[in-house]
RNA sequence: GGUCCGGUAGCUCAGUUGGAUAGAGCAACAGCCUUCUAAGCUGUGGGUCGCGCGUUCGAACCGCGCCCGGAUCACCA
């Protein structure tokens, strides 16, 4: 039990002592006490009056004797207004720092043997998250980019909460788009591939989505000067004709087309797939919209037999959300085939069948708030009681100083270019600064690799996901202040210290009982104390961004710790040796809080 | 127009179930490298928490009304 949920429980008896009222262990206001004041905990004492029917000063003043004659671990206790101040002893502290050096994986709910009594009450769930989910016709981009750290880092929350995770990509791999590059590719390449272009797969096949999207313009712009209506023209572009013919034989499943439609897939995917590793994220499956787009229309034609869905006179399948606020949602074209949102319908279907999970996340950009809205509530019409575990982990867009990110003006930040550029940026500056002297060129490549990531994540995790963020190149680089390079820095140092410790001969062991701990020494421990509380509340919010705060929070007051005392230098030894341990175990909770944002931490940087 | 989401320092962002004098970083200025890593530390300046009303001991947070910005409301995905 936390010392925390004690306090609360003795503060409803002693209410129940002094005024003889029963009241939830709930309505007891426990917090933090400000820095500012004496205290480690506050009892917020305002709601008490009308109990005691005395001043908040009075109430407090009760309460806190009875507290502190009731419970040996308060020390002292001071009133100021309504504001009940406790102190715990400094003994407890010890026991704390303590407690935290005897777990391996401290902060992670894990599955080992101690779970069962660490996780109590907690139940353990099994989530699917589906996240990135690209299209196959261009390389990613930034906002993958977030949608790819979001997902993952909510995956390694979730698993460090003790759950089990299983994480998809559904990859959108068949459509109009891909036929547009396979034309282009047709007609412009020469039979070029991306090894004889020397180039990433996934830019190679972008390259002629946007050599179509040039070829298709011109093609309007001749059609309009012959005097064509514009309308007219954007429809009859010789390209986007071919482009269409070629859907239909590929849907026709037409050899030649379903090969040429392989063969740029794959080059796609193997770019892909070196994005993610350079990203850092994986998956434990992988759908493809090319298996999965016609699913989905049986469970609508049943909806329509059951009554839930209605036709129109073409013969168009719809569903009637009016009575919920929104509007009528198409389900099935009058030609009988599946649109995206009947799709959805399908692989959920599927998914909850085979993998029975409490919870489905879709990571998916805000832009689709409305098409789960639309989902869910479908699918409780369709009369499927899974319908409610359907989650949208909805994210805002990312915006650059100059503006919304638009393909068409050339603003898209490339993934694997910006990821390239900030690498390049870590090594320019860790050799200005001269960091990495005597460590091998591969060595000092792998840290390199670590901090530029480490920046692009922290920086993309901190922000509240719901959130639309601004982007900006050069700060997103920087290596000062709240960044992700921050901390990695901050854990190098205490992997140094430790490091010079054990060259010293100097071997952390528990803290001794006796050793009281200063102001600063506390607050750090109570602050290392905090983290599983984070990881629970990060969980139970999908969000990583209250980690991410958690970690920069700890690293700097780490640094004021660090700057504050030598403890290598220190004469007395038990201070030594309780400064150590509580080095090395700000140390571990700062790597494990990142490490669930999908930070690596360098040894040395 | 309907629905959803945002608005906190010059800029980028935090701010636990309502709680004490609203916090960081960047940018600016002033200090600190015989010291376990200066990618650091210390200090100064900077706020009508979009606006108004309400709820209450107490509101950045809750309610109502407005203003501004964004997303969305396709036989696209």
């Amino acid at each position: 039990m936390t010392i925390e949920k004690m306090l609360a429980t003795r503060v409803v008896t002693a209410v129940k002592e002094c005024y003889g009222v029963e009241m939830n262990e709930k309505e007891v206001q426990l917090q933090e006490t400000r820095k500012e004041f004496a205290g480690d905990w506050t009892v917020v004492v305002f709601p008490f009056t009308r109990y005691s029917r005395k001043s908040p000063e009075a109430t407090a003043a009760e309460l806190g004797d009875y507290l502190q004659r009731h419970i040996v671990e308060i020390k002292e206790y001071n009133v100021i207004k309504g504001f009940l101040n406790l102190t715990i002893a400094p003994a407890y502290w010890i026991g704390v720092l303590n407690e935290v050096a005897g777990e391996e994986r401290y902060g992670y709910a894990g599955r080992g043997e101690r779970q069962g009594e660490r996780q109590g009450e907690r139940e353990r769930k099994r989530y699917m998250i589906e996240y990135s989910s690209p299209n196959t016709n261009k390389p990613l981009h930034l906002g993958h980019i977030r949608n790819n750290f979001l997902g993952w880092s909510v995956s390694e929350i979730l698993r460090a909460n003790g759950h089990e995770v299983i994480m998809v990509n559904l990859v959108n791999d068949r459509g109009i788009h891909i036929c547009k590059s396979m034309i282009a590719w047709k007609k412009f390449s020469g039979g070029a591939t991306p090894e004889s272009a020397g180039k990433k797969g996934d830019h190679f096949v972008g390259d002629y989505y946007v050599r179509f999207d040039r070829e298709y313009k011109a093609q309007v712009e001749e059609l309009v000067k012959s005097g064509l209506p514009e309308e007219e023209a954007k429809e009859n572009a010789p390209v986007l004709l071919e482009a269409r013919e070629m859907l239909r034989l590929w849907e026709a499943g037409d050899p030649a087309t379903i090969a040429l439609w392989r063969q740029m897939n794959d080059w796609v995917l193997q770019g892909f797939e070196e994005t993610y590793r350079l990203m850092g994220v994986s998956f434990d499956k992988i759908y493809f919209e090319s298996e999965t787009y016609k699913k989905g229309r049986e469970l609508v034609l049943k909806g329509l037999a059951d009554g839930v869905l209605y036709r129109k006179e073409n013969g168009s399948v719809w569903a009637d959300l009016t009575g919920d606020g929104l509007d009528h949602k198409l389900l099935l074209r009058d030609d009988g085939t599946s649109v995206y949102m009947t799709q959805d319908i399908g692989t959920a279907h599927d998914r909850f069948n085979e993998f029975d999970v409490d919870e489905e996340i879709y990571v998916v950009g805000n832009e689709q708030n409305y098409h789960f809205q639309v989902l869910s509530l479908i699918c409780e019409k369709l009369g499927f009681e899974w319908a409610r575990k359907i989650k949208h982990l909805s994210y805002g867009m990312v915006e650059l100083p100059e503006g919304r990110m638009k393909s068409r003006e050339g603003t898209v930040v490339d993934a694997d270019d910006l990821i390239a550029e900030m690498i390049e940026t870590a090594r320019a500056t860790s050799r200005e600064l001269g960091k990495l002297d005597g460590y091998s060129e591969e060595e000092a490549g792998e840290v390199y690799r670590k901090v530029a990531l480490g920046a692009l994540k922290y920086f993309i995790l901190k922000v509240d996901p719901k959130k639309t963020m601004m982007f900006n190149p050069r700060e997103s680089i920087d290596f000062n202040g709240n960044t992700g390079p921050f901390i990695q820095y901050t854990y190098a140092r205490v992997r140094s210290l430790e490091r010079k410790a054990r060259e010293a001969g100097i071997t952390p062991r528990p803290a001794d009982l006796l050793s009281p701990l200063t102001g600063k020494e506390q607050d750090l421990v109570k602050l290392i104390a905090r983290l599983p509380a984070v990881v629970a509340e990060a969980g139970a919010n999908y969000s990583p961004a209250l980690l991410a705060n958690y970690a920069y929070d700890l690293a700097k007051e780490f640094n004021q710790f660090y700057h504050d005392y030598p403890i290598l230098k220190e004469e007395n030894e038990t201070a030594r040796n309780t400064r150590l341990l509580l080095a090395i175990q700000c140390g571990k909770a700062i790597r494990n809080a990142a490490g669930m944002l999908g930070i690596e931490m360098p040894e040395r940087m």
